[in-house]
RNA sequence: CGGGAUUUGGCACAGUUGGCUAGUGCGCUGCGUUCGGGACGCAGAGGUCGUGUGUUCGAGUCACAUAAUCCCGACCA
């Protein structure tokens, strides 16, 4: 029997310590809070970002980069944008080392300080809007596209693996435009970008909501989010795009000259999404025997392992193999032959299952015989002969079959843990188990931060799309009227 | 930053009321037998016990300090 690493447990380092870093991964970094990603876990991070990048040029934008320091001043003068991130921010306040006078080391040289300090970003607003304040002058400026990927650093006070490093991976667009409606436009159509992404790629269903005030991006008009559900019933906040309204503008200074020839503020957005979306790839989708990926984020989509006792019959096996490899690769699939001399088939079908390989292949002497392999796919364990000859193709198929298994696996396990609830009682209950509760509420803060204090849960969102109906009823706390449910959850 | 726990070969751990040469499993190296669901035998290599100071004839073990990691809070993508 094969082994089973533990992961329905709802304490989160179990998911990462036995599936993430053993599934090669991640690992911890002696830098406070930092991972290092390794490199199987950066492979599935480029092909995030490659899908992402194609969809975000698909809608017209361009990638461009910005600076890493960002002066002091340029950062404060968005007020509640700084009181948003203050407290998280790195600072670099000199410039050289030198050796200690006192003895062996290196100090930091007092000679060398900075005059202004400089702010390791923490999100690139500030930096950027600074930027266009130069680029845009006129109606005919407009709209700028622009994303970034980059790295950016919030020195959170508690962090989790993936889900809250100090530093990140991101992508962050910045852009600008002459009207109000065109901004919200672009906030609307970004976090439909996010959301398309995550159902047909991470295979992970999400609500699509604007936030409340209270939870709203800091500096921004309104914030629209995608929330997906762990397995643990836990919330994961995997995307924000933002309508920053003129704030930015403002702060910064950014205005062009209308087709009536008027000076005008710009309106902006500016959404992002980061590498928290591989902590969501495997909370979503991991079972008992490890990792379980989404063909295409996989970055080998088939393995082969070849089954064999003697030397002849292993060469004759891998020569087939090398074969049945060419036409899958030239089915557009990526294949590895697991030819390691070293080790027992057994070992190598559990740790391609770890590794969450979609779908495997195991030739030995009898399918050699009988023109045929064997063929498991990871999402279901199933386990079928498949002949030689129309292999290529039924991998294909099977690849778009996993893909819609897992989304519908996701999503029936998503449906099956959201709740209506009605009454106080009820709630203080059904947040215990975990899961959303899809509830009424008065829409004050007030009420929303007592429910927080009480029970910890928070609302992830108001939703956009069809999740839930519009309908009357009343606060289940102050018993107030309410015309829409929201979702409620604990979240990470 | 508060509360709790941990730190001993690459990994996971044991190590008693301080005691002489610091162990076990996995992994690693070599040879042989194996190979259709995590093989086995034999022989090897690998550790100044997180760091520092102290107590002691003697410290992995006791005291103090310090650092890092993990969990629970507050904060947050």
């Amino acid at each position: 029997m094969a082994k089973e690493v533990t992961n329905k447990e709802d304490n989160y380092s179990k998911w990462y310590n036995d599936l993430v870093v053993k599934a090669d991964l991640a690992e911890n970094s002696a830098v406070r809070g930092c991972m290092v990603i390794k490199p199987y876990g950066y492979a599935i991070w480029e092909k995030m970002k490659a899908d992402l990048d194609r969809r975000f040029k698909e809608t017209g934008h361009q990638n461009a980069y910005f600076p890493l320091f960002i002066p002091k001043s340029f950062f404060s003068r968005e007020a509640e944008h700084v009181a948003g991130f203050a407290k998280e921010c790195a600072v670099v306040t000199h410039h050289r080392l030198m050796n200690d006078p006192d003895g062996s080391g290196v100090v930091v040289d007092p000679s060398a300080k900075l005059e202004e300090e400089l702010i390791v970003r923490p999100t690139s607003e500030t930096i950027i809007w600074s930027t266009y304040r130069n680029w845009i002058k006129s109606w005919r400026d407009l709209p700028i596209l622009i994303n970034q990927w980059a790295n950016v650093v919030r020195w959170e006070m508690r962090t989790r693996l993936f889900l809250r490093t100090s530093e990140f991976l991101w992508q962050e667009g910045h852009t600008a435009h002459a009207t109000s409606a065109e901004a919200v436009a672009e906030a609307e159509r970004m976090i439909q970008v996010y959301a398309d992404f995550a159902r047909d790629v991470l295979c992970m269903p999400v609500v699509v909501g604007r936030k409340t005030a209270s939870e709203r991006f800091a500096g921004a008009l309104d914030t629209y989010c995608i929330e997906a559900m762990m397995q643990d019933g836990k919330a994961l906040q995997a995307g924000t795009s933002h309508f920053l309204g003129q704030n930015f503008a403002k702060s910064f200074d950014v205005q062009y000259t209308d087709k009536e020839g008027k000076q005008q503020y710009v309106w902006a957005t500016s959404w992002g999404t980061s590498t928290r979306l591989m902590g969501a790839l495997v909370m979503v989708h991991s079972d008992g025997r490890g990792l379980v990926l989404p063909p295409a984020l996989a970055p080998i989509q088939v393995v082969m392992v070849p089954i064999y006792k003697s030397d002849a019959e292993r060469s004759s096996i891998l020569e087939r193999m090398g074969l049945l490899k060419k036409e899958i690769e030239t089915a557009g699939l990526s294949v590895k032959i697991d030819d390691r001399d070293n080790l027992r088939p057994g070992f190598k079908f559990a740790e391609w299952e770890l590794k969450g390989v979609p779908v495997r292949l195991a030739v030995g002497p009898r399918d050699l015989a009988s023109g045929e392999v064997e063929m498991v796919r990871r999402d279901t364990m199933d386990k079928v002969q498949v002949p030689q000859n129309a292999l290529a193709l039924r991998l294909v198929e099977l690849m778009e079959e996993i893909r819609k298994n897992m989304y519908a696996k996701a999503l029936s396990f998503r449906d099956s843990h959201t709740y209506r609830v009605d009454s106080w009682d009820e709630f203080r209950k059904k947040i215990e188990e975990g899961g959303f509760l899809l509830c009424h509420w008065d829409g004050t803060p007030e009420t929303e931060a007592r429910i927080q204090e009480l029970t910890k849960a928070t609302i992830r969102c108001i939703p956009l799309d069809s999740f839930v109906e519009k309908e009357d009823g009343v606060d289940m706390l102050t018993g107030k009227p309410s015309h829409q449910r929201v979702i409620f959850a604990r979240a990470y």
